[in-house]
DNA sequence: TTACACTTGCAACTCTATTGCGTTTGGGTG
DNA sequence: CACCCAAACGCAATAGAGTTGCAAGTGTAA
């Protein structure tokens, strides 16, 4: 219980220092995030506050307000459908990382070991813009 | 005029070899992506069938089968759309290699000269199971 | 306590993608 | 070359993600 109120007053102080009123949609929205480990989608999240009778729409926004107040962050890992994240204060001056969905059963995990590397040969200047990594294949449990 | 027909014959060819039937339809999307740089999506190819007047679930479903035989690769970019390209014969085992996409103007690249490390302190095995590689960001027009 | 800008719920809507079904057709067979 | 039928097609309906307009409700600063 005490570990509850935490995660609602972290919820609720985390809202209102990036500038947006604390409801209970919001808190709610935010706890569900912060206590898994793998980033969500709309659905997911939704299901989860399915009890509160939350609309579906309330939620997008919601998401989409945290995103743009980078609470969250939004990443599109390959099966059409976004995902969020809470966005780590981290030593790191970003804590972005590589994303490893599952083609199969669709579970994500969060790759902080990968690093990516341009051939010497490269002609592509791209590299330098790159936002966000993501990597599809077969999760341990379904290879 | 003799490169159309060479197309159009390809494109058969392809697709008869590959325990298809050469319906109109088919021999058209496939050309399409053929003399298409980047993966194109479904959208995208039904525009350029538009003229034909060939029927968007049609469309779907020869995209479906094409991918099912291993003439065409189905690529989840990350803007929630599925891209479709064709599958080169060349003298790689496969010819799979990173995509980039654009987070603003949403064009895509194929990225050959680019590979991804794992660190050595790494302790997910994932790695040899990954059988794509997405890369996200701000391509050079749009920096 | 009050006021009002910010949020919410609801419904309608867009877009991608899929499926069911009756009709058409590619191409192998005789 | 004509026939046949599984494969393919067109059309329509459907499902799910995501967005938007608007009236009603609420958090919060004063």
């Amino acid at each position: 219980m005490n570990q509850n109120v935490n995660s609602q007053e972290w919820a609720r102080e985390k809202i209102r220092s990036a500038g947006l009123r604390a409801t209970p949609a919001r808190i709610a929205t935010l706890r569900v995030l912060h206590g898994s480990e793998s980033p969500l989608t709309h659905a997911e999240v939704s299901d989860e506050l399915q009890n509160l009778e939350i609309d579906k729409a309330t939620v997008f926004r919601n998401l989409t307000d945290l995103v743009a107040r980078n609470v969250l962050r939004r990443s599109a890992l390959g099966d059409n459908v976004w995902r969020f994240e809470v966005i780590k204060e981290s030593a790191h001056e970003h804590d972005s990382h590589p994303h490893f969905i599952c083609i199969d059963c669709g579970s994500v995990s969060c790759m902080e070991d990968v690093e990516l590397k341009q051939k010497s040969t490269s002609t592509s200047p791209l590299f330098e813009h790159v936002t966000e990594i993501v990597l599809r294949g077969h999760c341990n449990d379904c290879a």
